[in-house]
RNA sequence: GGAGGGGUUGGGGAGCGGUCAAACCCAGCAGACUGUAAAUCUGCCGCCUCGUGCUUCGAAGGUUCGAAUCCUUCCCCCUCCA
């Protein structure tokens, strides 16, 4: 445990701990700033932004929150930004279009929800939470203007997203500009000494140094960690591109996904997620390499990330995969739907459509001809098969949905 | 303000009066094989009351027996000029 006293964990910094903190990061700019305020007496701000637009938080957030977390260990000052304001002007990285603006409700809402979930990992008592529509929505516009001046149209043209889009005719907002100068606005208003961010945001933190520049303060390291794969192991884990595990999924739900990861990709998550230590890490490696089957160590992996967020669950979700998947049997807890059956409602079909099953009746039909429907263990080829009412059938659509259903 | 290019089913991108629910690629889904992995193979991939059914190709009108394809107006995007 790290003490409260910051001169003494000062005397403390030692090698061990920088490399730690350090470990996993992409990139320190400039390194040698970075150093200097990590060693020295100030207890540092260090700054994080996050934008309420998805609001469920997910396993590629908590590489970031992680960091934040040893920030935090160390005595420094953690300020988690919910970027309520830049919000609505919606952050241009990484994407090839232009981003939709979202309502003020939809952001409050996905702003509290995040706030209930980051205390997963990060310490409440220590982590300082702000909105920056605070102090956003009180900048005079001559102060704006002032903002604006600080950087010019060539220089934000050079920003990867913006270049290829412009390149490829495709259409930049000018709002969208702003979005960086508010971003390093915040670091002003706030006087972050630190701001960490994804790789996607290196744009946006140095930016955040002219900023402070530009107002004459001190100006801030930035600190980027890499963007974690999703489960197909292409793109980044995001919530739009249905490639997450929430940290908010069920122990089983949490399990499996992470079953389904391919093997190299386990290797991944295994350095951005695992606590566990690099040499345990190599030992693993090298028991694959031995012939042990690649799927035993992705339970490890599996176990431990599902145990971090669901204290005492990981046993009991590996135990319920094997059963379901490598014995093949029905999982203990399925849910249970109740369905009003209107006149022709019967129809399977209609059911597996009225269930959320399929996504429409013309997928329920395809999948039946397509043999991916069994009712009570036993395949449905007829596309116009009905249910019972009154009883209760086990549903199994493909490989994953599964669910009883009871018509009334 | 002027000139030109463009808006097609989740993304990319063909089609340019009938044979178009619309090639092809990617993503996705399902089946086989497996370790619910990857890779591979196969099928599917607008909607429904599943039929010579219905609604789609930026929007609205129009021409035509028939339009994503032609005409008109409008909306949006891009480039160049001012």
């Amino acid at each position: 445990m790290i003490p409260e006293n910051r001169h003494i964990i000062d005397a403390r910094m030692n090698k061990n701990e920088l490399e730690i903190l350090i470990r996993g990061s992409e990139e320190i700019i400039p390194e040698d700033a970075f150093l200097k305020k990590i060693k020295g007496e100030k207890k540092l701000r260090v700054k994080a932004g996050f934008d309420p637009t998805s609001p469920d938080l997910h396993l590629g957030h908590t590489v970031l929150l992680n960091k934040m977390k040893l920030f935090q260990e160390l005595g420094h000052e953690v300020i988690f930004l919910i970027g309520d304001f830049t919000g609505l002007v919606g952050d241009p990285s990484g994407v090839n279009e232009t981003r939709p603006v979202l309502t003020e409700d939809q952001i409050k809402n996905n702003a509290e929800t995040y706030k209930s979930q980051v205390f997963k990992i990060l310490d409440p008592e220590k982590t300082e939470v702000r909105f920056n529509s605070e102090w956003m929505n009180k900048v005079h516009p001559s102060e704006f203007i002032k903002l604006l001046s600080s950087y010019t149209v060539a220089r934000m043209l050079e920003r990867d997203d913006f270049a290829k889009r412009y390149k490829s005719q495709q259409p930049i907002s000018i709002h969208e500009f702003l979005y960086p100068l508010l971003q390093g606005y915040d670091s002003v208003e706030l006087k972050a000494d630190i701001e960490l961010g994804g790789t996607d945001q290196k744009f946006n933190l140095l930016l955040g140094r002219e900023v402070q520049k530009h107002y004459g303060i001190d100006q801030q390291a930035i600190f980027t960690v890499p963007l974690l794969e999703g489960l197909d192991g292409v793109k980044k884990m995001s919530k739009s591109l249905n490639n997450y595990v929430a940290l908010e999924d069920d122990p089983d739900d949490m399990f499996g996904k992470i079953m389904s990861i391919s093997d190299k990709l386990m290797w991944r998550y295994f350095s951005l997620l695992s606590f566990k230590t690099s040499s345990e890490i190599d030992n693993l490696k090298k028991a694959q390499e031995d012939g042990e089957n690649p799927r035993d160590i992705k339970f490890l992996l599996a176990e431990e990330i599902v145990e971090r967020f669901h204290e005492g669950k990981g046993k009991k979700a590996k135990e319920n995969f094997i059963e379901r998947f490598q014995k093949g049997n029905t999982p203990a807890n399925v849910k249970n739907i109740l369905l009003d059956s209107e006149g022709h409602a019967e129809l399977l079909t209609r059911i597996l459509k009225d269930s959320g099953m399929s996504k429409s009746t013309s997928e329920a039909m395809r999948l039946i001809k397509q043999g991916a429907v069994q009712v009570d263990g036993e395949r449905v080829s007829d596309d116009k098969y009905t249910l019972n009412k009154g009883k209760e059938s086990l549903i199994q659509v493909g490989k994953k949905k599964i669910a009883k259903i009871t018509l009334k």
